[in-house]
DNA sequence: CCGGAGGCCTGATGGC
DNA sequence: TGCCATCAGGCCTCCG
């Protein structure tokens, strides 16, 4: 479920609830394979820590831990959510942590996918990251040098987090449709223009979901909330996703679905033609 | 190198 | 109402 936006926002969220600072005086795991299949373990070595602070890497939360140092990585993947409440009840709660101050931080997951697990580095988990989308370094260049490499379909690419960290479904349609490119074109057959609306077209949807708090899609349980509950708006700004059959807003031409890469696809088969 | 199928999971939805 | 197929924001492994 949560991309890039989501999980910025899951994190500012966090932050702004006092999770720095806390310590973890227990753990409870009530799905083994959340915590990587060693409740015993993971309880172990988390106990007594000192959550130091979050960052984010592509679609992963990470949590710094002192005394010792060491990390807990989280990823929502589908459905998940982190909760940070005074109550740790409640269906589909898959892990908890207490912390020092009476809270705790729930993992929330209703099919499961989501994991929580400890490391002592990270040096394993960001190998296998591309670069971030929205630091500095990613360069019209940089994106010219990832597309370089492969004739696979420009969408398939942007879901690749070897190559670029961050992006799902939603922001690589949205991407694709503000650059005005079809989701199926081999990545080495764009042209310097083109890369470069690509790499604005990326930064651009990125951006806005993250001032509009994430994008609250879908339906229920499977719905992405902040850990306070509230609702993201980015849905509001959403121009393709899940809008099949719908007139684009740039031109009125039903919105089209694809498959690619096993995922779903929406675009505009007249503002985004292959050529 | 690449694509496709299947697996992991549960819930919502739409057609009949 | 009930049943069934399909779909879901992610990612991994296996196979050809």
């Amino acid at each position: 479920m949560p991309e890039m936006p989501e999980v910025h926002t899951t994190i500012q969220s966090l932050l702004q609830a006092g999770l720095a600072g806390r310590r973890i005086i227990g753990a409870e795991v009530e799905w083994p394979r959340t915590v990587g299949g060693d409740p015993q373990g993971f309880a172990g070595a988390v106990r007594g820590r000192r959550i130091d602070g979050l960052q984010r890497r592509g679609k992963y939360i990470l949590l710094s831990l002192a005394e010792p140092a060491g990390w807990l990585v989280v990823h929502l993947r589908m459905s998940g959510r982190l909760l940070l409440t005074s109550d740790d009840s409640g269906p589909y709660i898959r892990a908890r942590l207490q912390l020092d101050d009476r809270r705790w931080l729930c993992l929330y997951a209703p099919r499961r996918f989501a994991r929580m697990e400890y490391r002592d580095t990270l040096v394993e988990l960001l190998q296998r990251l591309g670069p971030e989308p929205l630091e500095p370094g990613f360069t019209p260049d940089v994106l010219a040098g990832i597309l370089a490499g492969t004739r696979r379909a420009l969408k398939t690419v942007l879901l690749d987090q070897q190559r670029i960290a961050g992006i799902g479904n939603i922001y690589a349609d949205e991407a694709l449709f503000e650059a005005g490119l079809h989701p199926q074109r081999p990545a080495a057959s764009l042209q310097p223009p083109e890369i470069a609306r690509l790499h604005a077209a990326i930064q651009s949807v990125l951006h806005r979901g993250i001032r509009n708090l994430g994008t609250s899609l879908g339906h229920g349980k499977a719905n992405f909330s902040l850990p306070d509950g509230e609702s993201g708006r980015n849905q509001e700004d959403i121009r393709v996703f899940r809008r099949t059959g719908l007139p684009c807003l740039n031109c009125g031409t039903p919105i089209e679905r694809m498959i690619i890469g096993q995922r779903s696809t929406h675009y505009c088969p007249a503002c985004q033609q292959y050529l």
